[in-house]
DNA sequence: ATCTATTCATAACG
DNA sequence: TCGTTATGAATAGAT
């Protein structure tokens, strides 16, 4: 067809390539339509020129990814099955985790003991009591810590209440100044206690347990919403 | 081209549809070919008649995937995009969820409480205790069922030799059978030691501690390795 | 499937 | 890129 008959084979000459890539490219759309129209098919056509250039033809009705997702399910197979099975494993097996690890924090709650054997449950014991122990020593800290900055509040209002006495030469009646010594009947005697260890720690502990573990994430007041698979 | 022009549109006698089907089909497929070598371009076809039947062609040196890759490579978004954003974002919640999960662990292991406000301290703490107190419980539970079974097996046992002796006319010298009351000193004793609460539990905790935090999974002895993201 | 009259696609050129 | 045209290719309908 044309004036005079061609070898298939690559032409060489870059401009002649490229028109004859537009023309015969133009060319097979219009008998993919006319395919599609005549004998009521379904046709997707991908091209990529020489130079890149990309141009699609698809029946109407429907769309490229649809006449792939149908050409995947009639080879039986989905082109992309390695990638989506890698992703499919590794989130059954965060799950997988999920789940052993919200198992563990219900046994460290005290719930769900049933299926540990007496060794298991020995060192859970230990492991619990122990994690008491630092939870406390912990908040301790935190007790003494904070203590320790309201006795030199104390302290620092005190000096500046005595200066601003000083100043304005005693005017007002002093029963209603600081005492002397605050520390001796004060904060000081609240970190003895709260530093005797032991059952003394349970001052501060007078909130309501909740009786539902937590599986939310984490913080045991907070509210965030973690549930998942 | 044929005997006769024809209208575009749908072939209405069945036969007549696929035999063009067929004809322009592998005409299509000619030019592609043709397409493929004169102008070094890709192309990937895939083509259902109305009878189900799928076709396909691809030029040389690629394939119907390599094609599709590139295609959403031109286009700038994959057609699959929405499932695997959707993937992807389950992916990363699971990866949240089981990042705060190990937190909470760690947490009720009494590391990383540098960042528990007083309030959620006290909370924990109390959370731990009541926890510490169900595992006893559990353990002391466990204790019980086991002494009350050995008793009984130690009881059969002694039946049995009490039977044995007697029919054999009580040959054997009775210092080596069994004392008459077992549960006396043996494992009733145990078993009262155990229940006893406090800090009696500890003779059986002499286990060593981790000082690594389990997280990989569950099992407080065993070895599951559950790492992941 | 094969044949063939006819239409269509397009190579070369402007 | 676009139009023209001579020529070979594709194919509709018949067998």
């Amino acid at each position: 067809m044309g004036r005079g008959k061609i070898e298939i084979k690559r032409i060489e000459n870059a401009t002649n390539r490229q028109v004859t890539y537009s023309k015969r490219r133009s060319g097979i759309m219009k008998k993919a339509r006319e395919l599609t129209v005549l004998c009521d098919a379904q046709v997707a056509i991908i091209m990529f020129s020489s130079t890149g250039k990309y141009h699609e033809f698809c029946s109407t009705g429907t769309d490229i990814k649809g006449i792939f997702d149908r050409y995947q399910q009639a080879i039986g197979t989905s082109l992309w099955i390695e990638q989506y099975e890698n992703m499919q494993r590794t989130l059954s097996h965060l799950k997988d985790i999920n789940r052993n690890l919200r198992t563990e924090i219900r046994q460290r709650m005290g719930e769900d003991l049933d299926a540990l054997e007496f060794e298991e449950l020995r060192d859970l014991e230990q492991n619990v009591d122990a994690a008491l122990k630092e939870v406390r020593q912990r908040k301790y800290h935190v007790i003494t810590t904070q203590t320790e900055t309201y006795k030199k509040k104390v302290k620092h209002s005190q000096e500046a209440y005595k200066n601003l006495q000083q100043e304005l030469g005693m005017r007002e009646d002093p029963a209603y100044g600081f005492v002397d010594n605050p520390a001796a009947g004060g904060w000081d005697g609240v970190a003895a206690v709260a530093m005797g260890g032991g059952s003394a720690a349970d001052m501060y502990a007078f909130r309501v347990v909740p009786s539902q573990p937590n599986l939310h994430g984490m913080a045991y007041g907070g509210s965030h919403d973690l549930r998942l698979g």
